[in-house]
DNA sequence: ATGGTCGGGAGCCGA
């Protein structure tokens, strides 16, 4: 089974990328992140016509995520139980026996900010859920925009990066925290042999230069991991013009 | 040159 994660930044300005990019069979299960429209705004004609399930949790303007699978998507659940939030960031759902919660992290501004405490809240209540996720489900992925580059490798120039927003010692030690519960950083496992990079800023020609940070990230019980086969970065739906400014991210596993 | 670019949606906010 492939899965993958994808910060679209609007569903309904990037369908033409995401049908043409799911046309090459790039992957199985998709987490969607950032599709910002309502639930009953997003394009689930277009996407069921060409073979793909679907479930949301949408919010008008911001944040916003979605799963999209080939095969049925069955106890789906949205937001993360007990912890209050107005703002749309998380489902998960069992596709083929795996669990897949998608995540849409707090990108938190700036160090010391009110957003930043609330990513640090955020991050707390994400640790207690996939705790959970991790005791019920042998089979877990977590994927999604994390909004954490977890070590100095994962920017382009640690001296711009390194102790600002997304690259704090507090924001590292919470992804830590959720390795600590036993999951597995796919392309970490399997650096890839291009660019590391998952996004990069739509100014300064940043791709273009690959000026780009690790940041979404697809994290993976012992269970998938010990079949890990293939870790990829998908550069293609980012070269297009009016892209995405983050690049697909995709894991294969054999499953036993 | 003290910004630079997007998306959403109607003025700026968020990234």
């Amino acid at each position: 089974m492939r899965i993958g994660t994808w910060n679209v930044n609007s569903l309904r300005v990037r369908l033409p990328h995401l049908l043409d990019w799911l046309a090459t069979d790039p992957v199985d299960v998709l987490g969607l992140q950032e599709i910002k429209c309502l639930d009953e705004q997003v394009p689930r004609e277009a996407l069921e016509a060409a073979g793909w399930k679907l479930v949301t949790n949408g919010q008008k303007t911001y944040n916003g995520v979605a799963i999209l699978s080939r095969l049925p998507i069955e106890d789906v659940s949205r937001d993360m139980p007990g912890f209050a939030d107005e703002q749309k960031r998380v489902i998960a759902a069992t596709i083929g026996g795996v669990r897949v919660v998608c995540v849409y992290v707090v990108n938190g501004q700036a160090v010391g900010s009110e957003k930043y405490e609330y990513k640090m809240r955020w991050l707390a209540a994400l640790r207690d859920y996939v705790f959970n996720q991790v005791q019920a489900h042998p089979r877990l992925a977590v994927v999604g925009d994390y909004n954490i580059a977890p070590a100095i490798e994962d920017t382009h120039d640690p001296a711009v990066w390194e102790g600002g927003i997304l690259c704090s010692e507090p924001e590292r030690a919470h992804f830590r925290d959720l390795l600590g519960l036993g999951l597995g950083d796919c392309l970490a496992l399997q650096p890839p042999t291009g660019t590391r990079f998952t996004w990069w800023d739509y100014r300064q020609a940043a791709f273009r230069r690959d000026m780009g940070l690790r940041i979404d990230h697809v994290l993976a019980s012992p269970a998938l991991t010990s079949g890990l086969r293939e870790t990829r970065i998908h550069l293609e739906p980012r070269r297009l013009e009016k892209p995405s400014d983050h690049a697909p991210v995709v894991a294969s596993f054999a499953l036993a």
